[in-house]
Parts: structure tokens; C-alpha cells; sequence
DNA sequence: ACCTGAACACCGTTCAAGT
DNA sequence: ACCTGAACACCGTTCAAGT
């Protein structure tokens, strides 16, 4: 109470850095969405105008990158001297956890095809799994290509089907009820989405996907 | 010569309809990129103001829904007495043909949950086919998320990649040799990537799923 | 060196006005 | 019934001006 700033000290008082800017693009996505990040919006998240961004940020392009390696650079990367199924299964648990904190991560990756430092050293360490494992290029290639689209697959859809947006559940009930008739096998899948549990689902394809690899290694290693 | 409106005439003869709005927006979308398609560009190519859409659509986001729907119709669904196996495969060969057409649709597909008639009536088939196979709800379910994210993620993959942009592939040959020293595995597979064919690709681990899968078909039926 | 206000060129969308 | 012009509330970004 000795001045009327004393509670916005806190957020205020260090100096702007990329860092900071980041971090707090990061909280309003996970809070707001990320559609409703704006650089007006975020200047006043971070009590400042707009435009005093540009002295730390190129341009929202560039918050978008440092957002998704900020992600990247919080997963856990497991330790090396394991069986590589195992590691693959870990390094997947972890990724599928990161991205259900951060929905908005896995969209913004495919539309920005830019990777950073964080998004780069993932990649190397999973990378180095399979090449230790002994693959070779093509092979690890193939093995990366899956193993992405079956992990950022399932994190999408997780993502798309909160717990908590039992409003929408209930739109898409009533839109599939709907449309039984004319398409039942869909309206039959969609009443068994709700119950469905995303991580098992996802360690079940996870497994095929190993086993499938594994059938693949050369035999002499 | 006849008039100054001779050659515009072809398109802007027809009166505006919502279809005819949809295949403009798709035929911009492909040329010029779905970022690119504002509402005032729309309206210009069809020789019309941005607010006459407004007349025959509801918003931008039912021009989007549009145009996914316009892609999925266009998908040709194979004969329902094949094997279930071979069926599998040409719908997956037949959606990454059209992905590949339109390389704006999986983004898009992922950014709106909003599924249309058209794609309802292409998720309706394939799950059908899943069902005749043999499988229960939930395999129908796991075999579904798992081919759609493998179909979607390397969809995703080749229009990321496509052949035309040398340009950018420079950049990314430069970009990856600057890193090479910190992330040789990033470095080595980078420069397989310019050389891989990306159907065949599709296809080994279409193989691999649809063998994961089928050892997992209930052994009565 | 860092922050700001005003401005620019764009959005999607609304609405009253035209025909 | 359909199209239009002007306007509104927002964008990202630039730039000269402040301190």
C-alpha cells in the first residue's frame, strides 16, 4: 500500500528480454488459445505497448519459433544406456505429455516448418537412438517419419478432444445423432470417443510400430 | 472485340453461388497458397466485392469447411468386395493423391474440428470397410487414428517438401550444414530427405500397420 | 538503448443503402 | 433478391519522436 504499483511489480520490475516474451506467449496460449495471441495483447500481458516487443523479437514469426523450442526444450530426454524400444517408448511418453500442456505446439510445428536449437536437439537425440540401434539412413528415416506422425497424431487429436469441453462433447453428440442415418459407422465410432483413453491407444500403435521396425533391423548387428 | 467485357465474361457470366465461391477459393488456395486467401481476393477473382460472398456463405470459416469437403468428395472410394487389405490401401493411395494436390488441406483439416458431409462420407466408408474385416469398436477405433495420423503425417510431410522449391531446399541444405557440428544426425538424415520418395515411403508403413493389425484381428471371423 | 504514439496497409464482418 | 460503399474493430509492422 505504499504505492499503487506495488502489485504489478512483480512482472514488471526486470527488464523485457526474449526469454520473458516467450515464456509469457507460452501462458497466454495455454490460457487463451493460441489464435488469440497478439502482439497488442501480449504487450499488455506484459505491461507494455506492442511494439516495444520489436527491440527483443524480430516479429511474431519468431515468437512462434521460441514457443515451440521453449516445448521442446522441457521434455525429458531418457537415459542413453537403455534398449532403444525402450527409449522410443519414453522419449514418446514424454513428447505425448508435453504436447497435452502445450495443445497449440503440434499445429504451430506443421505450420512453421522452422526449426529451432530446442526442436533440433530433440530430433538428434532420437536420431541417435535409432542409429545406435543399427539402422541405417533409410531406415531411421522411415522409423523418425512414423514414429512423428503417429505421436503428433494422436497428441492432435488428445488435444482436440479435451476432458474438459464437455459443451462441444455434446454439440458433437447431438451433430453425430444427427447424421446416424445417413452415416452409422462414423456416428458408432464417435459415441466410443468419448470413453476412449488417448495414452493406451496411443502405447497400443506405439508397439505395432516398434514390433514392425524391430522385424526390419538388419541381423547382423 | 464486341464489348470491353468479352473476356471477363466466362466467370463472371453464372450468377454467384456457394460452389462456384468454394472451387475459386480451392483454385486460389492451390496456386497461390491458403494463406494468401482473404475474402476481398476471393471476391476479385470471381469479378464480384468481398461482401456479395456474404450472400451465398456464411463466414470465412464456412468457405474453409468448403473447400475440405470439396477435396474429400473428390477422393475415390475403391470396390467394397476387395479384400480389406487391398481396400486399405487404395484409399490411403487415393487420399495421398489428393493431399498431394491440394497441400493446404491437412493443415486446414487439423486447424477446423468441423467435419462436413464430404468427409463424413469418406470416414463413413473406410470405417465400414474396418468393420466388414471383422474388427470391434475398438479396433476399428485404434486402426482409424493410427492410419489416419500415418495417411496425414507423411500427407503432411510431402507437401512440406514438395519438388518444385529448390530454393528453399537450398536453404535448408545451408541451414542444416551450419548445425551439422552440433546435430550430425539431424545433418545426415536432412540430406537423405532430398532424395526420398515419399509414396514409397507411405506405403512400407502402410504395410507395417496393416500387418500390426491384422495379428490382432479377432481369429473367429 | 529502450519505449512510445501515430500511422500504414491490411484483415473479417456489419449494415444501411442502392438496384 | 442480390450487390455495394462506407464503416467498425481488429491485425502486424514501420518509423520518427521521445527519454
Amino acid at each position: 500500500m505504499s504505492s499503487q504499483t506495488s502489485n504489478l511489480e512483480p512482472t514488471t520490475r526486470h527488464p523485457l528480454t526474449r526469454e520473458r516474451i516467450i515464456a509469457a506467449a507460452v501462458d497466454y496460449a495455454d490460457s487463451h488459445g493460441v489464435d488469440d495471441l497478439s502482439m497488442r495483447k501480449l504487450g499488455a500481458e506484459l505491461g507494455v505497448e506492442a511494439m516495444s516487443l520489436y527491440n527483443h523479437v524480430e516479429n511474431k514469426d519468431d515468437i512462434y519459433d521460441g514457443m515451440i523450442d521453449h516445448v521442446f526444450e522441457s521434455i525429458p530426454i531418457p537415459d542413453r544406456s537403455l534398449p532403444w524400444q525402450g527409449q522410443v517408448r519414453l522419449i514418446g511418453e514424454a513428447a505425448m505429455d508435453a504436447f497435452g500442456r502445450h495443445p497449440w505446439v503440434v499445429l504451430l510445428l506443421m505450420q512453421r516448418g522452422n526449426f529451432g536449437p530446442g526442436v533440433l536437439a530433440f530430433m538428434d537425440n532420437a536420431l541417435g537412438v535409432l542409429r545406435d540401434a543399427g539402422f541405417g539412413d533409410e531406415d531411421i528415416h522411415h522409423a523418425w517419419q512414423m514414429l512423428a506422425s503417429h505421436t503428433m497424431g494422436y497428441a492432435f487429436q488428445q488435444g482436440a478432444n479435451p476432458e474438459g469441453r464437455t459443451k462441444e462433447y455434446a454439440d458433437l453428440e447431438s451433430r453425430l445423432s444427427q447424421v446416424a442415418g445417413r452415416f452409422p459407422n462414423v456416428a458408432r465410432i464417435g459415441s466410443y470417443l468419448a470413453e476412449c483413453r488417448w495414452d493406451q491407444e496411443y502405447l497400443f500403435g506405439l508397439e505395432i510400430i516398434i514390433d514392425g521396425l524391430e522385424s526390419r533391423l538388419p541381423p547382423t548387428t
